[in-house]
DNA sequence: GTTCTTGCAAAGGCTTTGCAGTTCT
DNA sequence: AGAACTGCAAAGCCTTTGCAAGAAC
């Protein structure tokens, strides 16, 4: 049996350079691109409007939204939806792939990259003739700072 | 920076036996059981709702999450989150673990295993003094099928 | 009879969209 | 001027919940 997937949530569309081009110069944009990339990461929509706030205090969620699909149909963005379902947004592309270990007591997500894994995940998919274009692993589980209390 | 994840979607919560025992005999949370394990696998929340109206003309939406995720608490059944946000459902507890290959062309959900990678994401973990209870691996790409066309 | 289950409708939470006004080129 | 961008509010979609009625024990 066939199952297709509607995708109510519209996936960011990767836009083609003529496009990201075609885009002009905007502060809001700039905020956020430069929230996702001061060292907070993995916000959610919310928490990245909350910081874009604190720069350019008339800034809409709207607005917040259309610029996270935006820079991440330009690759300078992308977006992972983790078991909750709400969507939270890290600087780049899929250039600086990583896995993620999620902490289900703090909710602390950690970065971590196994290039064996990589590997054998490959050879997965070849095995089921399928062509990989990209994955996402998560681990959830206890950190260390929260096994140690 | 520590971020915590509101969890909005409330996750099941591991019902304890004494719970699942207390439940009483329900024709419809039974059938919706049935539906689950009748083949059709990853079906949405509104999908097994379809096919259970199909046994129980008059089976409500709500019912039929509250049965998910009561048969999600009791291990009967497991919840699954892809891309897209749209939770689905498979028969079974974490015991028969697998990993997804999903067409991003034709929606196909295909289920695999590798035992080295589940080894290897054990060691990551552990790599990072983390201990995992579970974990999630998606890979999307274009099936054997899509791909001859 | 008490407790659990259900349908319905309403509410919730996250995300997208329509539209009129604004900004950029 | 023309095209793109923005804020606001409204709408959408999936999911949960309150409540009165029904079923199970």
């Amino acid at each position: 049996m066939v199952i297709i997937i509607t995708m109510p949530r519209k996936p960011f569309k990767t836009l083609e350079a003529r496009a990201c081009q075609a885009a002009r110069h905007s502060k809001r944009r700039e905020v956020i691109f430069e929230v996702l990339n001061s060292g907070h990461s993995h916000l959610n929509a919310e928490e990245v409007h909350h910081e874009a706030r604190k720069r350019l205090p008339g800034i809409g969620i709207a607005t917040v939204y259309r610029a996270l699909k935006f820079l991440c149909g330009c690759g300078q963005a992308s977006e992972f939806i983790p078991a909750d379902g709400v969507a939270r947004y890290e600087p780049g592309g899929s250039r600086a792939h990583h896995d993620h270990l999620i902490c289900t007591s703090c909710g602390r997500f950690i970065e971590a990259v196994d290039p064996a894994i990589e590997r054998l995940q490959e050879k997965l998919a070849a095995r089921h003739g399928f062509k990989p274009t990209r994955h996402k692993l998560e681990i959830y589980g206890i950190c260390a700072g929260c096994a140690g209390k």
